[in-house]
DNA sequence: GATGAATGAGCTTTCATTCAT
DNA sequence: TATGAATGAAAGCTCATTCAT
């Protein structure tokens, strides 16, 4: 009866989704959440800003799904781990994985990262954030305990700290900073049931 | 009504301006500096508008001289390595101090944080801590060469990366992040000539 | 897929008429005109915007519309005393079917409360408003006259505002409001040849 | 200290709030509250959107101030019977004053008129009306039940929705509705202890 | 030095309406 | 007939900044 197919309508509503959230990603990551105006991410995206509204709710709803959608796929990510017991080699596979959804996607972790100082936005995400991460902490504390360190749960923020702020540093000078030496490093230094200490 | 002295006016300037930067960086601490607006620093200050614009040029000036004064004291902290030459002593003075402010002025470093991922801005105070950075890196540098550390930039880079996300771990949770045992984690890490490795 | 004939076509577009129309009043009296957007009455309805527009020009064209039907139905309920003298069974008669018609379509009459008031939607409807009214007052005036009323034209516009004062009091709470009790006092009041006052 | 005195920034925002709650009275009442912009109000007042907000926290506070301090207005005038025993004299006092009020202020009366139909936008003021309404109704129907009257609660809703209408149709007409009559009627009907039926 | 009334550009958001299919 | 993606003007509101006093 429709003249134009439901499933035309749903590519059209998917390909402009797409495009406004990366738009928006692009822009947000550039000048901050409050300095893009949703002007901007229309006119970036050659669209009208009512159209963008025909699509999320509003800015703050644009930014939570940008959000969500990535750690959604963090979560998948770092779920394998179904036994609960992290080995060594899960280990290095995990730290691995971080570098890379860095190096993949540094847009997205620049946002991140400024919002995180951001209280009142931050609260949005926190939740999710925590279902992420508290497991896998858990399973990294056992992970130092079983290795015979003492305080095993201080390793592991110590472990977290510097994955942030290895991932702070590249996004902040991507071309000089030398990520792949330090993951190498990284991995080294905990994943080597050697246990050499590289210098 | 009664005429004022110069140095009383001098006085009254001086305590003012300190004042509005405290009461600003306090509020853009707390919210962001976007979400903090003139008029909410002028009132929780308990001055008007006005006033403000007597003492700064403008929000962003406001902004740049709360970064600049903390800034410049960084700069008198770290400067006394007149020889250029990092002894681990030296170096354990570094990074003591490094977190030994981040703990005391929480505020500052969480608005430094929020600024360090706004290219734009950060635009504005590069230069300035670079003067800063700079040098200490090149001791940095050195001091691990010295130590016989392979790649000893990597492990200056390295070094930078871990204070800073261990800061800004702290920061984002500094009543449950354990700071002080990391800080002796990384002392004996880095500045032990005798190279045991704890655990 | 199948063909539709001439009539099947029309048959839709009558309901689908019927349907907005509907609709619309039940939103307008409920949310106001203004606080009803096309949107939500196509949703309500079930059809799409676009369908909307298919049968009326505009917004406003679907008010007038709206208006303009019950407007033409009290027309051909209130034309019949064709001679032109109201007796007072005739006036009964008005005065009982104003009431009937409050009490069996109140949405309308909020509705068209709503709009009495604002002078510039009023201008569209009052024209067609006077046609039926006018023959009615002057009736009604004529009327008060043979019954030996001094100055009858303001008896009759007493008689209107009266009816519109219940109207709208029982509009506006029609749970509580006595209308049937008033409606006997009025008509009593002026229906009534022998004259007794009721208390 | 201050060059501008207290006193002389009291009398500019006392003008001003005046000056904008005329305005804004005159446009609401001309077309409506939803179809009157805060810029025509702006621009009618010769002002600027900017400083509208200075004075009245949103568009919605604007109104709810116009019509409470009218309310209040009327609040004191209708406080005086303070035995709560309504005499016939007094029940012409407010019956005059009710008319009185309308025919001085009728761009007010239509507002109000405009709102009573708008269900959410009156949910503001009614619990104020009805603390004003409430014991004149009481009064009202006390008195009825000591002129004998039979449901004295309902005659108390036919005065109520009378005076209604006249106002409604005085405002609709304010040239040709003859309220001076109505009003000696109205009086007439009521007040007269003598309790001869006028025609 | 100090005040706060005043401005106006720009923000997010809404919505009647159009149009390709 | 029927769809809903798309538009753009205009709404309510915020806020850095100015300025007369």
């Amino acid at each position: 009866m429709s003249p134009k197919s439901e499933e035309q309508f749903e590519e059209i509503r998917q390909s402009k989704t797409k495009l406004i959230k990366a738009t928006a990603l692009e822009l947000f990551a550039l000048s901050g959440y409050e300095n893009t105006s949703i002007s901007k991410i229309a006119k970036e995206a050659s669209i009208s800003k009512g159209l963008l509204y025909n699509y999320f709710d509003s800015k703050e709803e644009l930014l939570k799904e940008i959000i969500f959608e990535q750690l959604d796929l963090m979560l998948e990510l770092f779920d394998p781990n179904k036994d609960g017991v992290l080995e060594s080699d899960e280990l290095k596979f995990f730290i691995r994985e971080s570098f890379s959804m860095v190096k993949k996607n540094p847009e997205f972790w620049r946002l991140y990262f400024m919002l995180l100082f951001q209280p009142n936005v931050m609260k949005l995400v926190e939740k999710r954030i925590m279902e992420i991460a508290e497991p896998l902490l858990q399973n990294t504390t056992d992970y130092f305990r079983r290795q015979g360190y003492e305080k095993p749960e201080v390793w592991t923020r110590y472990v977290g700290a510097l994955l942030d702020g290895v991932s702070m540093n590249y996004i902040a000078d991507p071309n000089n900073f030398p990520i792949d030496d330090i993951e190498n490093i990284v991995i080294n230094q905990f994943c080597n049931t050697s246990k050499n200490t590289e210098k």
